[in-house]
DNA sequence: ATGGTAGGGACGTACT
DNA sequence: AGTACGTCCCTAC
């Protein structure tokens, strides 16, 4: 139907039953108002029950479902299954009847970040949806027009639910998969693909005569191979009446995946990319649906490949008549090249239906594989399913060579069915002429498979594989348009919050715009500071901060969530009643774990967690939440985020330092690392201080014990790293890295006098603690922009006259004069200066052994951390009040 | 009861 | 302290 139809008056009925809160009353007035509607109405559109909830007479509960019952089923029978709110006990209440899970479809038909209503009706029917808290709930019950209010949230909330379905076209398009598979309507729309395709199947070898294998229920098949082992350690070979391949179910038990799941056989393939950012125009080809090609190209059926007893991968078939398997496939590729044609000359509603059912065409044909490697599926077949994928494999990387090696272009990526080529070319019609031959020479190749021009970028960023992103050129009426895919990145996955989201799509769309490296870094990094400001002044609404993430297993399943703290938090939040029907797929605010480590070993990094004797406790059945333990849970990620930037600090010290109770942050560490001076630095970082001026960092030499001044321009301490030395050993304390500063009175050859990181950061801790015990109180230096000199006041040489002043040493090429400074501001720089050398040494990338952060960038995150903290630790104050707090990890990378 | 594997990345624990 | 390895989540295909 047309949403005009479906939407006229007249067309859809609803009505509203109330029932009073537990020992309520309803609000005055509202018997009358009801009345009044009722009778405006003509019928019952709100009918109120002032008795006991549920209590409907013996004969007309069933009525719910098709089947007569007369005893209640157990509701809650079974579990809380997969992904749905309807567990099997309600299912057998609603027997017959259609049951269309509006959460679930979208789940299985739209990308979103949240699959909430609000969400939902939002980014797909553009309408807001009012939110209701539970615990608002008793209030609006307090008088007749709140009340009327929230009877009519709840009948929106219906009508959004249905108007969702439709617009997602669920019923039509679960209506066409039943009718291509064969199977229930119901069964479909409860998502239940493997069940299609064995249908499908199932009328297929039906109609040919075959004898389709049994169908075991999982407590069957357990049974089975517990009796089969019997039956080995008794060396009784007794024909078993129900005998399948030993391989194929004895197998998936006794192997891994009776520890869930881990691969049964081997996949695509993905080529390793050459990464970069390409800036002429690369193609990207990819074979039209893989694997339904290749069962069909090498006629892969169950009737057709032979499979050898050891459970090796099979050999390709010889056989030439086209097994089931492929003729199936073929059948429905045939019906969706002939809807797909009608459609061209179809108008109206028309195009809609057709549009639907070349989807669902295509739908079934390519799930047809993914259940032949389904462990639980009526025909799994793993030797089948091993053999699509090897063909796969070998049928990519054979193309990769033909591109490569016979046609000589360069080949970027590719993955299971795809390849990309750098054209190299500015002109985008001769690129498309390139493609037009690869096509041609790869295509020559097969006779059911086929490669076509799947897109062409102009530019791109490949970083790992599934990750790049790039621009893409497309035409609508032969004009060409750009628009910038991602995939992978950050920015498309849930688990990352918006505010990074935001800010790394920024980032991209600049890298991507074609402009100079200049410009793109100038731009980067005004909109960094411009965040960092924003941030600073609270200007960033809360919700960019928060990441939620999903439950893959019903609550129930974690019966001690110790490693699943998202899980914890679901079971707490059903428990204290804001959350009523918590289930696996819902998403969940993520608040880390209460638990602590176990203390039988350090921890990497100091992110311990905190812990409070008064955690939970119970009183009269409700939860008391201690708000300031929970503040201190919501706020130690990011107080661990910052003590893994400046190694060496611990979360109380540093708690202390943002105005927490420290008590509550106390983790295991060594008195030692409390009293790292670093930590003082968190308040004095200012990314406008240049160290100029600042004593250097003296380095002692391991092997002559002489000391040397490590060079006061910190770039120079960013050197590349010269390489592994020979006897690093993994596992022992020692850095495998080594700096590629050297003692300058050693020998430049051997290992002599080369200087680990590890070593210049431990000098830089011994040097910043005994300068703030000793020496802060005095610094001279030279007041001339130009010169470095500073000396402490304690071994002061000076050259000049007295009269004068202090001129600085550097005479004669120099003319400034050396000032004392006492201020506390000199105390901080020299700090920062020690820390700025310190984290340039831990900012070594192990990767490539090159360092890539800049250490004035490393300031500036440091100082947006902590600035994010101390704003952190007001807003969350001010959400303790509401009660739960609802802000997550901040993971906001500068 | 409710298709597949490959892979990145965060995080936690055990081990050396 | 550093590493190895497993779990979890989400994505690409």
């Amino acid at each position: 139907m047309l949403a005009s139809e479906w939407k006229r008056t007249g067309m859809l009925s609803h009505f509203t039953v109330l029932r009073k809160l537990d020992g309520g009353i309803f609000p005055m007035g509202f018997t009358k108002e009801a009345a009044d509607r009722n009778s405006k109405a003509g019928s019952n559109v709100i009918s109120f029950e002032s008795r006991q909830a549920c209590r409907v007479p013996s004969n007309m509960w069933s009525k719910l479902g098709r089947l007569k019952r007369s005893v209640m089923p157990k509701l809650t029978k079974g579990n809380t299954t997969f992904g749905s709110g309807a567990s099997p006990g309600i299912m057998s209440c609603i027997a017959g009847r259609l049951l269309c899970d509006t959460f679930l479809c979208a789940r299985d038909l739209l990308k979103e970040v949240s699959y909430s209503l609000t969400q939902l009706a939002k980014t797909q029917l553009n309408k807001d949806r009012k939110e209701i808290a539970p615990r608002d709930i008793p209030r609006m019950f307090q008088n007749s027009g709140s009340l009327l209010e929230l009877i009519e949230y709840g009948e929106t909330d219906a009508w959004l639910s249905m108007e969702l379905m439709f617009h997602l076209s669920v019923l039509p398009l679960t209506r066409q998969l039943t009718n291509i598979s064969g199977n229930l309507w119901g069964k479909t729309l409860q998502g239940a693909r493997a069940q299609r395709v064995e249908y499908l199947l199932l009328h297929a070898f039906h109609a040919k005569k075959f004898i389709v294998p049994d169908k075991f229920s999982s407590q069957l098949k357990v049974l089975k191979v517990t009796k089969r082992k019997l039956n080995h350690d008794a060396e009784d070979k007794a024909i078993d009446d129900l005998d399948v391949d030993d391989a194929e179910i004895e197998s998936p038990h006794n192997e891994q995946e009776k520890t869930r799941k881990g691969p049964a056989y081997s996949g695509g393939l993905v080529l390793e990319p050459k990464r970069g950012l390409y800036d002429k125009y690369i193609l990207l080809l990819d074979f039209n649906s893989l694997y339904p090609s290749i069962i069909q190209e090498y006629n892969i059926c169950f009737t057709t490949v032979q499979r050898s007893p050891d459970g090796s991968v099979p050999r390709l078939p010889s056989n030439k008549r086209p097994g089931l398997l492929p003729e199936l496939l073929k059948n429905l590729v045939e019906r969706r090249r002939m809807v797909k044609s009608w459609l061209k000359t179809a108008s109206g509603l028309k195009v809609q239906q057709l549009d639907i059912q070349q989807q669902a065409l295509k739908l079934t044909a390519n799930s047809m594989y993914g259940c032949l490697g389904f462990s639980n599926s009526r025909f799994y077949a793993k030797p089948l399913a091993e053999l699509i994928t090897l063909q796969g494999r070998e049928i990519l990387q054979s193309t990769v060579d033909l591109v490569q090696n016979n046609l000589n272009l360069e080949v970027i990526y590719g993955d299971t069915d795809s390849i990309m080529i750098y054209s190299g070319l500015d002109d985008i019609s001769k690129a498309k002429v390139i493609a037009g031959k690869v096509i041609q020479e790869v295509n020559k190749k097969y006779r059911c498979l086929e490669i076509d021009l799947d897109g062409i970028y102009k530019r791109m960023l490949l970083l790992k594989k599934k990750k790049y992103a790039a621009v893409k050129v497309q035409f609508k009426d032969g004009t060409p348009y750009e628009v910038i895919e991602r995939k992978g990145l950050d920015m498309v996955r849930r688990d990352w919050s918006l505010l990074s989201k935001e800010l790394g799509d920024f980032c991209l769309s600049q890298i991507l715009s074609g402009g100079s490296c200049e410009d793109v870094v100038e731009s980067i990094h005004n909109s960094l500071r411009k965040v960092q400001e924003d941030m600073r002044n609270g200007q960033v609404p809360l919700e960019k901060y928060v990441i939620t993430k999903s439950l893959t297993k019903p609550p129930e399943a974690y019966p001690d969530a110790k490693s699943q703290p998202h899980v914890e938090v679901a079971l707490r939040l059903k428990k204290s009643g804001y959350v009523t029907g918590c289930s696996a797929g819902d998403t969940v605010p993520y608040i880390i774990s209460c638990e602590q480590g176990n203390g039988s070993s350090s921890s990497t990094g100091i992110a311990q967690r905190a812990r409070h004797p008064d955690e939970l406790k119970t009183d009269n059945g409700k939860w008391i939440i201690d708000i300031e333990y929970y503040l201190a849970q919501q706020i130690h990620p990011v107080v661990s985020r910052l003590c893994a930037s400046i190694q060496g600090t611990s979360p109380a010290r540093l708690a202390d330092c943002l105005g927490l109770d420290s008590s509550k942050f106390q983790s295991k560490s060594s008195e030692a690392v409390n009293n790292d001076p670093s930590i003082l630095l968190l308040c004095a970082v200012d990314d406008e201080e240049r160290y100029r001026g600042c004593e250097p960092l003296v380095v002692s030499c391991p092997s002559c014990s002489g000391t040397f001044d490590c060079p006061p321009v910190f770039s120079s301490v960013c050197l590349s790293i010269s390489g592994k030395p020979t006897d690093a050993q993994a596992g022992g304390s020692t850095s495998n890295f080594w700096c590629n500063l050297h003692c300058p009175k050693c020998p430049e050859e051997g290992e002599g006098g080369r200087i680990s990181p590890v070593l210049i950061a431990n000098q830089v801790k011994r040097q910043a603690e005994r300068f703030i015990t000793t020496y802060y109180k005095g610094l001279m230096m030279c007041d001339d922009e130009t010169c470095m000199y500073t000396t402490r006041s304690l071994n002061l040489r000076v050259i000049g006259d007295s009269e004068r002043g202090t001129v600085c040493p550097n005479y004669p090429r120099c003319n400034g004069r050396l000032a004392i400074k006492y201020t506390e501001a000199d105390l901080y720089k020299q700090l920062t200066y020690f820390c700025h050398v310190f984290d340039t040494v831990r900012c070594l990338d192990k990767v490539d052994n090159k360092i890539r952060i800049p250490v004035e960038k490393e300031l500036v995150r440091i100082r947006a951390l902590v600035e994010l903290a101390a704003s952190t630790v007001q807003k969350l104050r001010d959400r303790c009040a509401y009660g739960w707090v609802q802000l997550k990890d901040l993971t906001v990378t500068i």
